[in-house]
DNA sequence: TGTACATCAGTGAACGCGCGTTCACTGATGTAC
DNA sequence: TGTACATCAGTGAACGCGCGTTCACTGATGTAC
């Protein structure tokens, strides 16, 4: 039953892109490997093969979360400028489609406060992610010096995932809905 | 040994207030029954006498902590008047002593990615607390209308919780500490 | 190039463990007369 | 007010279950000659 190269690489990044999705659509800690390896058409046994633990998964999916979610971003915003950019890196973000989709979204609203208890590793890699999306957006503000516009970035930066936190949060779509548009003004004003 | 009136409700209130500090400290799916109950100096066993299901004690234990949360920065504000009001709520939220004891502060930004996973009674009680922080902010601009008021607040609360959030998820204690800072100064001039 | 053998991806059973929940039991509290 | 009895808070063992991890096994792939 040994697989070529090819088939194994596949499968592991099968792996990881199901746990990206797995994770944020349920949690990390309430994402069972069993249930993981299911979903990804596989049995849990072969699992580690492919990876030390568990943690191990956790940071490498995490990591594809993110540069997913970066690169989509950073994808609606080619071909604009500087604000015009901007206005469409936000409304992505903080789009009900985005709202109603975490398992295919922003990893930081997703599973943010699992993130913040997780290893030295994961926790360098989400890091990493963010200072790429304070980046993405500073590139953004350009009517002011690069050091202003770091600044309004990570303010900018710290709404949008807060906004996309709370409209998942509250109960009443009216409110939700609210919470992700004030923000969005707001950005798009700063 | 059957307890008294007084402190079987004595019980259930120490029962209530580790499970908020518990499951802000280390998550809620994180948290189990058996130890939530020895950290309350009693046995798993007696757990049902009190709650139908660990999700009735999440309602209960996410509802204390966002009352204690609330309240605390309705005393940072107290004999203070709006802007002044403002800037000691946030002052307060975005300290550092507050990213440092996740367990005994803000549960959106704690565990606010398992809140959005919640029942229906958890969500209810999530939503009418950030109702709360919105008009204790929104109480603190006055020199707009009530309507614009409002608008500003959730703004600002968004930014807030965000901002906490990430202030944990980071690696890097400057990056963590500017994530605080910026935020401020911009609720501050918002 | 063909053959013999080592490697190892994936399977499925098993490991010890802790989960949420239930239950028989104890004995102090609360209540009815 | 005092007594008899029902209630029930808390204990600790047990329930079935799924967790992360390990392992013997299978058989196709990769490699050495």
């Amino acid at each position: 039953m040994r697989k070529s190269k090819q088939e194994t690489a596949e499968t592991r990044e099968r792996i990881v892109a199901t746990a990206a999705t797995e994770f944020r659509r349920q949690g990390i800690v309430a994402t069972g490997l069993s249930e993981l390896m299911g979903a990804a058409g596989l049995t849990h046994g072969g699992f580690y093969r492919h990876f030390d633990s568990k943690e191990q998964l956790v940071t490498e999916a995490g990591a594809a979360a993110l540069a997913s979610t970066t690169e989509t971003l950073s994808g609606a915003a080619t071909g604009k400028l500087r604000r015009e950019a901007l206005r469409a890196i936000v409304a992505k973000y903080l789009s009900t489609a985005h709202r109603d989709h975490p398992q295919a979204g922003c990893a930081f609203a997703a599973i943010g406060s699992e993130m913040a208890r997780a290893d030295k590793k994961t926790r360098a890699v989400a890091t990493d992610s963010f200072a790429k999306l304070v980046e993405m957006l500073a590139a953004c503000f350009e009517d002011v010096t690069p050091t202003e516009a770091k600044k309004q970035a990570l303010v900018a930066a710290s709404t949008m995932i807060g906004a996309l936190l709370m409209s998942r949060v509250v109960n009443d779509a009216e409110l939700s809905k609210s919470i992700l548009r004030n923000a969005e003004n707001a950005i798009r004003d700063m």
